[in-house]
DNA sequence: GAAACTTGGCGAAACGTTTAGCTGGGTGTT
DNA sequence: AACACCCAGCTAAACGTTTCGCCAAGTTTC
């Protein structure tokens, strides 16, 4: 590898200036700059990054730590923020928590080590432990992103779960549905949550509430749900709709109706938060409101770069992003 | 942040000893150590990444470079290599090509800037410009993944795309189907040509051939596989089976069937190599070969750090798997 | 035309590690 | 008792950048 003092050497210059022509940081006249350009190309140089990190502070890395890689929600942010940072000139470290406490811990602890300029972190668990931020006053710009936890010096991009819930409650209360079930993600989790206490708020809102059997966790899980969703669906007073908290789920739960030889929306209406490619495409389409993934990654990369640029000490912002009703066939009105 | 040198005077010992603890590269006697662990815990200290690397050139970032991030196959490859690269204590660096050979180009050199130690790659185009890897006799340790393109040097994992093709296509046979049509991925691909030849290899051990207008190439997309499917449905003398090449596709064409008003298998008998979640438990689960993606994924990882631990000069191997022949309810007997 | 500014470019000191080479006291051998 | 060896631990020199302060030459300003 070239190193910059190579370059310098064949240019004729002082390192200061070929490091001038790179980072275009002052004043270079045309005749050198042309000359330092040729060089670099002739030696194919590139300056070494761990060098520059080491000398600025800056690593030019941008860590996305997320809670379930495997979830293709998460996917698909890793998708959109792959390409924002790239935009940005900043490269990608992807993390996945697993939903595991100790495992952010550890992340986080990396992250660090990396100096990573900036972190988006779906977190799990109630509340962060920030061990790694005030001790030296230096925290990294965050962002959290989907889930908000109790932090007040952080940025936040998050959905209207409450909203996303209402919206699809209402619509099958709208469909004459009385008997509503849910299965709900973690309730720990304002995913989770806020999620329930939508549908809760909309029912309650026309003196409904749901039976007592048909409010179940399915842990964001799709073989949770497949399960969980069996086990309502065999009851004799099984609901005559069914609210899941996300696509992952609804795929879970999809899989049990054809498995227990349902049909959809004949026997039961399904309606979810959150979708997953392909169970919005395929007969019957699941009615369910989407979040705007890319809209929200971007948006969350807009505000970590200000607040790597401009200076940590920013006012935490909170970005609220309202979910869309898409309407499937998955839902109709009730029978009985 | 604290420094090595504030651990080493926090500790009363010079520098070299701290690192010789935190490396575990030199004998340290208890007693130093245990007050060297000390005064590292009690200044929180961890040593900083860049200058590790610069001082060392082993940087502990391996770079992921998919085709396609938003191909839930690909999606599933960064979950696997996540944790197959924190397990071997790495952290991963995912870029996205998106199928352009000068976004390749640009990440290649993004790479070299970041000093990463290696690189899993899905290339995209036929060969590869190592403009970086000769120039310095410094080359990157790669793992070529999935695809495979000229180069005699790189270590590859692969599927047997053959013989993927052939097991759908002998199972699609076997049920009596003789007019077999087919939707494509690129075919200057491996993975698209050689499925679409597998297929071909397959009927013409039975003497058969697809119709000229059977053969169609959907790019590896699911809007295109959609109206490529549209087109060849609606042929007065559509084909009693269609292969399609991977799993967007076969969403793609589900939905097109769906969205004639066709039934699977009634009207035509679907079958994949690649699948994506969801496709295959949804009715009528859509019989497909898989490829054994996390395994792929730890055998990519396993090669790739033998060859950044043991030298570059290793020679080249080449893994492939076999894919499975997983039923669904997607495919018929020809009717007639 | 001398003094006071500007300005393009240079020299060299960091940044925080790793590591080769050295030191000096303790052991073991004659 | 003298010698050679070991070995734990130290000193100091890198690694490849960025950047501060400086210099010399050119441009104003009186």
């Amino acid at each position: 590898m070239a190193t910059i003092r190579d370059v310098a050497r064949a240019a004729g210059v002082s390192t200061a200036t070929v490091s001038a022509v790179i980072n275009e940081t002052a004043y270079v006249s045309p005749p050198l700059r042309k000359r330092v350009l040729a060089a670099i190309d002739e030696l194919n140089y590139a300056p070494m990054h761990a060098a520059q990190n080491l000398k600025s502070g800056r690593s030019g890395l941008v860590a996305l730590v997320v809670a379930d890689l495997s979830n293709p929600f998460f996917a698909k942010i890793v998708c959109a923020a792959e390409a924002a940072v790239a935009a940005w000139g900043y490269s990608l470290v992807v993390f996945n928590s697993d939903e595991k406490p100790d495992n952010e811990r550890r992340i986080f602890s990396r992250i660090r080590t990396l100096s990573c300029d900036g972190v988006v972190l779906s977190p799990v668990g109630s509340s962060l432990r920030w061990d790694q931020r005030d001790l030296e006053g230096a925290a990294i710009p965050i962002v959290l992103f989907g889930r908000v936890v109790d932090d007040d010096r952080s940025d936040t991009v998050t959905i209207d779960n409450i909203s996303a819930a209402k919206q699809v409650a209402n619509y099958l209360l709208d469909l004459g549905h009385q008997r509503i079930g849910t299965i709900t993600g973690p309730l720990h989790l304002t995913t989770g949550r806020g999620r329930l206490d939508g549908l809760l708020q909309a029912m309650q809102a026309r003196g409904l509430a749901p039976q007592p059997g048909h409010v179940r966790s399915g842990e964001f899980r799709e073989d949770v749900a497949y399960s969980v969703a069996r086990d309502i669906l065999e009851r004799p007073d099984r609901p005559s709709a069914l609210y899941v908290a996300n696509g992952v789920m609804a795929l879970g739960v999809m899989r049990a109706i054809a498995d227990l030889g349902l049909k959809c929306p004949e026997d039961i209406s399904i309606a979810s938060t959150d979708t997953i490619p392909g169970i919005g495409g395929l007969k019957p389409r699941l009615t369910r409101t989407e979040h705007p993934v890319t809209d929200m990654t971007n948006e969350a990369l807009r505000l970590l770069v200000e607040r790597i640029r401009r200076g940590n000490d920013l006012p935490p912002r909170n970005v609220v992003f309202e979910p869309a009703l898409v309407l499937g066939e998955s839902c109709g009105p009730v029978n009985r």
